[in-house]
DNA sequence: AACAAGTTCAACCGCCTACCA
DNA sequence: GTGGTAGGCGGTTGAACTTGT
């Protein structure tokens, strides 16, 4: 059970709760300074302090993070929390990304006390739901997503494998002696004019595929309007990739 | 000056998802 | 496949501060 000493001196199994006292802080500072963000549970063991990992992650992302805006919320940032509240509702974090030196919390706070009162009504009773629909509706995309990724990798390794062995039939060819407007010929055959698509399957083909790509990034800003968008981008992969296979097909 | 009411914001809570063994 | 753990997120709380009477 908690001991109720007073406001931050209270503790439960040893951890420190309440506001953060500048000792602590430093601790964190020189934590974070030393290990890196992450592994906040290792702060409590490796810093001395008497915080839970989630108590010092909180700290650290709302108040000791260096690159933190300080001051009042400027009229273009209120511009930006209404339109992008209208667009993502209650989805604190996603439009914080959109505010660099802003937090979540400092964004939730400032929505609460500036517009939650004229915000009230029906539609303040649908927010809720609204946004579990919303992170349901993200998971889904995540899956899809990642069932995307699987088929054009495997689409990938199969050309990969393919262009290995035309490669390998070219090297044949190319240890035959042939006149030099023939082999000039050959080359622009096996790498014609690229259009963008072709040139970003073409450097897609000579670099490994990243584990974790910028994807994830883009993923972040699209909802339900743009999965078409991810829909568009899988058909210009694979229509590109056939393109590509039927441009080597003549040198097989 | 003293008190009440209103506002702000740091911090906590509970839930959810991702990741790992 | 499953259970445990860490991290992230949105909601909520309450102490501190400000303003009005």
């Amino acid at each position: 059970m908690a001991d109720h000493l007073g406001w931050g001196i209270i503790e439960e199994e040893g951890w420190r709760k309440g506001p953060w006292t500048a000792e602590e802080d430093r601790l964190l500072i020189e934590y974070v300074r030393l290990h890196g963000e992450g592994r906040w549970n290792s702060v409590a063991r490796l810093a001395g302090l008497k915080r839970n990992g989630k108590s010092c992650r909180l700290r650290w992302v709302n108040y000791l993070r260096p690159d933190l805006k300080r001051g009042q919320i400027t009229p273009n940032e209120e511009s930006i929390i209404l339109e992008l509240h209208a667009r993502w509702g209650n989805r604190w974090s996603t439009i914080a990304r959109s505010l660099p030196g802003r937090t979540d919390n400092e964004i939730k706070n400032y929505w609460r006390t500036h517009f939650k009162k004229k915000a009230i009504g029906p539609s303040d009773a649908s927010e809720k739901t609204k946004t579990r629909l919303l992170r349901r509706q993200q998971f889904h995309q995540q899956q899809q997503k990642q069932q995307q990724q699987q088929q054009l990798q495997l689409l990938l390794q199969q050309q990969q494998q393919q262009l290995l062995l035309n490669q390998m039939d070219m090297n044949r060819i190319m240890a035959t002696p042939l006149p030099q407007v023939i082999r000039q010929e050959m080359d622009s055959a096996v790498y014609p004019n690229t259009s963008e698509e072709e040139s970003y399957f073409y450097s897609l083909l000579n670099s490994n595929v990243p584990e974790a790509t910028n994807e994830d990034i883009i993923w972040d800003g699209l909802w339900m309007d743009d999965v078409h968008v991810l829909g568009n981008f899988n058909i210009a992969a694979s229509s590109t990739a056939k393109a590509t296979l039927h441009n080597l097909v003549p040198l097989c």
